[in-house]
DNA sequence: GTATCATGTCATGTG
DNA sequence: GGCACATGACATGAT
């Protein structure tokens, strides 16, 4: 079973599945990059799966920029992603009937560009995705054939001739091994690091033996040897045993419409240059699809296959992560929100109660807790499990435009539970069923103290009303008949607090932003020292050269005087007078010239 | 187990 | 004096 869960939790596959939950056909270009791919952390080790590849932190890096995983400005960057946009298009989700197929075209680094080249100009049309290459006359994979490292294409096969009788491409690459993919700078390809196939291997060797079919690239002993780890991969145990919902093998072999799709690895491709997005390094270009038009039920279907407009935003695959990891269910709604300390939603804009309190819950979770000691919950495995399961219970109860809107705004990152493998569905009714037994009590648990003690005290406002009304209300509310005591202590203190706690974050987005500029400051003046201190050195070198000219010429006029350069020295005055001195501290008399050659002449005359 | 980080809370100062 | 706000210090949980 472990092994099972390692076949659909890593890779290749989780993204069709996940994918084809909602019908989404994807370029998954930007996650395919270096080290945002989720393909290359599947093989990382037995916790690696690719559910688990925190997204969040790999914002950090996004595109070499630093910034902070909750910084409004990322958000707003990947707000505009406009794959997102496409995804909003989408119209609710439906479970999956087919998987996408695959098919993978290996082109190593080193052997000329002519299989992938013929692919690109046999007439495939649609085969490879416009992201990748674009119609020029070059030939968009001779982009890719400049390129250092291997290069995996995927074809579609509706645009494989069928009389094509082109040795499998990636035969040439046999002799190398028996994988399809590889990664820079490695001998290992990436499917096969581990030793062993993956579900990957399987996914893409399926791919090669339905999709390309047998007129193409079939009689390859590869495509063959991947086929039987397909087959190994069905036959494995405990495979019965999963409920999936759909029948798994003919959901991935039935009517395998393998879209066109092309993995690159290496330099960036000249598409990716036009994008933008090319000069980091090594770049993967993906796509999947899903193979049945009915899951689009949006407008996003006029695409049509083969169209490589989208991307999908970083949050949306945490989203459709949770989808795959079968978490969730419309009780972790309010169990996402639990976790908030003190109930306060602030920042979440406009958004609707419920989600505003996933969001604030998730943002909770994500890393501070503070005072929750009183909190019966603790944020961490808990949390995320419900905050996943928030998210689940958004796809189910929101409509498509509101759960993208969720996405967005959600900056949770859960983790996946023990069963990542299950069926979505079915945990949901899980939970589900557990929340009818105890949504009462989750709903107390879930308050932070200010609202139990006010709940406590039969206070008729949350604490965000109470923080955030006008404090001429505030007193009126406080000046009433109808306040004990006790009540209105505790409306003080919770509005202080609440004050308090926004108080208590501008303070340290304030003192963030004034060491940043500090340290922009900072910069600037060392890059200003060292471009003084290479001005001293230049000013100082021209100084040497002015004196080295001034001694020799010191040394023209003193040898012109018939004296000793090395006991003779010219003073120049600063009013413009020079005169000859001793070096010798005894001998301070001027020394006499020496006579005018027509004096010397007269003198000669007289004797 | 420790370091680091993020957040909440309290105490205190300031306007 | 009360209030809002700013900020240092501390506690706490997560990583």
């Amino acid at each position: 079973m472990q092994r099972m869960k390692k076949y659909f939790t890593e890779g290749l596959i989780q993204f069709a599945i996940l994918l084809s939950l909602i019908g989404v056909r994807v370029d998954v270009e930007t996650y395919l990059n270096g080290y945002l791919s989720p393909l290359v952390e599947t093989d990382l080790g037995p916790s690696s799966a690719y559910i688990q590849t925190p997204f969040h932190n790999l914002r950090d890096t996004l595109d070499g920029y630093s910034l902070h995983p909750k910084c409004p400005d990322l958000d707003s960057y990947f707000a505009s992603r406009r794959l997102l946009d496409e995804v909003r298009t989408l119209g609710s989700p439906r479970f999956p009937t087919q998987l996408s197929a695959w098919l993978v075209h290996l082109v190593p680094a080193t052997e000329p560009d002519t299989t992938g080249a013929q692919t690109s100009s046999n007439g495939s049309g649609t085969a490879l995705s416009d992201n990748v290459i674009d119609s020029g006359g070059d030939g968009p994979l001779n982009d890719v054939e400049q390129d250092d490292s291997c290069t995996v294409y995927l074809r579609s096969p509706s645009a494989a001739p069928e009389n094509d009788t082109r040795p499998c491409p990636s035969e040439a690459s046999k002799e190398d091994g028996e994988t399809m993919l590889w990664r820079r700078g490695q001998d290992v390809p990436m499917a096969m690091e581990g030793g062993s196939p993956t579900c990957r291997d399987t996914l893409l060797s399926l791919d090669y033996s339905h999709a390309l079919g047998t007129e193409g690239f079939h009689g390859n002993g590869l495509c063959r040897d991947m086929d039987q780890r397909w087959q190994d991969f069905l036959s494995l145990p405990g495979l019965d045993d999963l409920d999936l919902g759909v029948d798994i093998t003919s959901a991935i072999s039935q009517d395998v419409s393998l879209q066109d799709a092309m993995v690159t690895e290496g330099g960036a491709s000249r598409a990716e240059t036009q994008r933008g997005v090319g000069g980091t390094g090594a770049r993967r270009l993906f796509r999947m699809e899903s193979s049945d038009s009915s899951h689009w039920a949006g407008p996003l279907d006029a695409s049509g296959p083969g169209s490589s407009s989208g991307f999908l935003d970083e949050a949306v695959f945490e989203q459709i992560n949770l989808l795959g990891l079968g978490l969730g269910g419309v009780a972790g709604l309010e169990e996402a929100g639990r976790d908030s300390d003190s109930g306060l939603s602030l920042g979440s804009g406009s958004r609707s109660p419920s989600s505003s309190e996933a969001s604030s819950s998730g943002g909770r979770c994500e890393g501070a807790v503070g005072y929750s000691s009183e909190s019966e919950l603790s944020c961490s495995a808990k949390g995320r499990g419900l905050a996943a399961a928030a998210a689940m219970a958004t796809v189910d109860t929101l409509s498509p435009m509101e759960w993208v809107e969720s996405v967005r705004h959600d900056h949770t990152y859960p983790a996946p539970l023990q069963n990542g493998m299950g069926n979505p569905i079915q945990v949901k009714e899980e939970l589900l069923s557990e929340e009818d037994d105890d949504s009462d009590e989750e709903e107390e648990e879930e308050l932070s103290r200010d609202e139990r003690r006010a709940r406590a005290l039969s206070i008729p406002l949350s604490v965000q009303e109470i923080v955030g009304m006008p404090v001429e209300d505030f007193l009126s509310l406080l000046g009433g008949q109808d306040l004990t005591a006790p009540q209105v202590t505790l409306l003080r203190d919770i509005r202080r607090r609440g004050k308090n706690k926004l108080a208590a974050r501008n303070c340290r987005r304030r003192k963030l932003e004034a060491i940043g500029q500090l340290e922009g400051e900072v910069e600037w003046l060392e890059r200003r020292r060292e471009q003084l201190q290479r001005e001293q050195a230049q000013g100082a070198k021209a100084q040497a050269g002015l004196l080295q000219r001034l001694q020799r010429l010191s040394d023209r006029i003193l040898s012109q005087l018939r004296l000793c350069p090395s006991r003779y020295t010219l003073d120049c005055t600063p009013d413009g007078t020079v005169s000859v001195r001793s070096r010798d501290p005894t001998h301070r008399r001027e020394p006499r010239p020496p006579p005018h050659p027509r004096c010397q002449k007269k003198k000669d005359k007289k004797h």
